[in-house]
DNA sequence: ATTAATGAACCGAACGGTCGGTACACTAAC
DNA sequence: GTTAGTGTACCGACCGTTCGGTTCATTAAT
């Protein structure tokens, strides 16, 4: 089994929003040859190993996502203010603005097998470093910022969630809130005065 | 097609189990009989409508628990504290201390069916209105009790997401931590200190 | 320059197996 | 003797996967 020829992006990119929308054993194997315009045969060329290999490849990519679009911002230049704020951009156009679900949420409590695994591990791990960053320039001491970080991105993770189940993207638009807070300003914690902009 | 008999709790308690580790489109017939040790036809005496009748039903028992042992006591006698403490026990319980999953989290993006949607969404509701009600209670005014609420189950459905992708139950404990400090004392909300207790 | 050989890209058809669901005869209890 | 409950056998549809084969551009040999 050797690695076939790397797949198109646009191939990748349809295999992602079939598994980001029905989930792994919602895909089938129909779903993703009618997304991808590829016949169940030529999805095995590029993916000998079948399904569980096409979600390895996503989770791939979304980790690629996260790495380039989320923390590479939160780890470079600019004022922290604006880099939030460039990273909940980003965020509000791979979730639709709280509408679309997220595929490692998805596929978070699925049988895609041991390696896809690691890839789904690695992305929440990148995440969550990005948010700890963030964090900790915002004056939060070492261990607050990490649970900072792992609290919120479980916030948001649950924000699509419930999202999912009853439609209200209230939790969402709070939990972005939340993170813009971030860069209100370092030493003193605004009190109360609810979200104005944004 | 006549109700038929109630089928028994048992028989609830097994079909919950093998929905809430499997997922809708995860748990086939050969599953759910297996673990209720009901033939097919006996499951499908009792579930006239299939699968998604199971998914219903077993929606209802969840919708039922929060009804009963959430939301009853958090609209309950006793001390704020006393209330906080024994809704914690039990979600504990339910979630074996954050290493098991949510049944409303896990089918909240499922084809379950109508019928089945609309009890997830009751039971999200009454989880949330139980909140609600403590954090007004600890002095929070009304819209932000509402929020808060509403964040704080998402919070908690993140938090168990995660447990399943990657192990830590950190998020799930410090969600729980969240929820205690309501009960800390009902005007000044301490600044740091983390949490000793628990 | 022509031809042969290669291999990537792709396909429809079909594989064995399991899916959700049904038909029906039977048992046991009232 | 009605009826709740069950076991067995079975259904068509679809599952993930594999097979046999075609197209076509590139490379190598003549």
């Amino acid at each position: 089994m050797r690695p076939a020829q790397a797949p198109s992006s646009e191939i990748l990119d349809a295999l992602f929003s079939v598994f980001r929308d029905h989930g792994f054993e919602g895909a089938s194997l129909s779903d993703l040859s009618r997304a991808t315009g590829l016949g169940r045969s030529s999805l095995y060329h590029y993916f000998p190993e079948g399904k569980e290999q096409m979600a390895k490849a996503v989770l791939e990519r979304a980790r690629s996502i996260i790495d380039n679009d989320v923390r590479a911002i939160a780890t470079g230049t600019g004022t922290l203010k604006t880099r939030v704020r460039k990273i909940i951009t980003t965020l509000d156009q791979i979730y639709a603005s709280g509408h679309s679900g997220c595929l490692l949420g998805r596929l978070a409590t699925s049988p895609i097998g041991a390696p896809a695994r690691l890839d789904l591990q690695l992305a929440f791990a990148s995440w969550i470093e990005a948010i700890e960053t963030l964090a900790r320039e915002s004056g939060q001491a070492a261990s607050d910022a990490r649970a900072f970080a792992e609290d919120w991105v479980a916030r948001l993770q649950g924000a699509l969630l419930l999202q999912a189940a009853n439609g209200d993207v209230g939790p969402y638009n709070r939990a972005m809130d939340a993170l813009q807070d971030l860069a209100r300003d370092v030493s003193s914690a605004g009190k109360k005065a609810p979200s104005a902009t944004r």
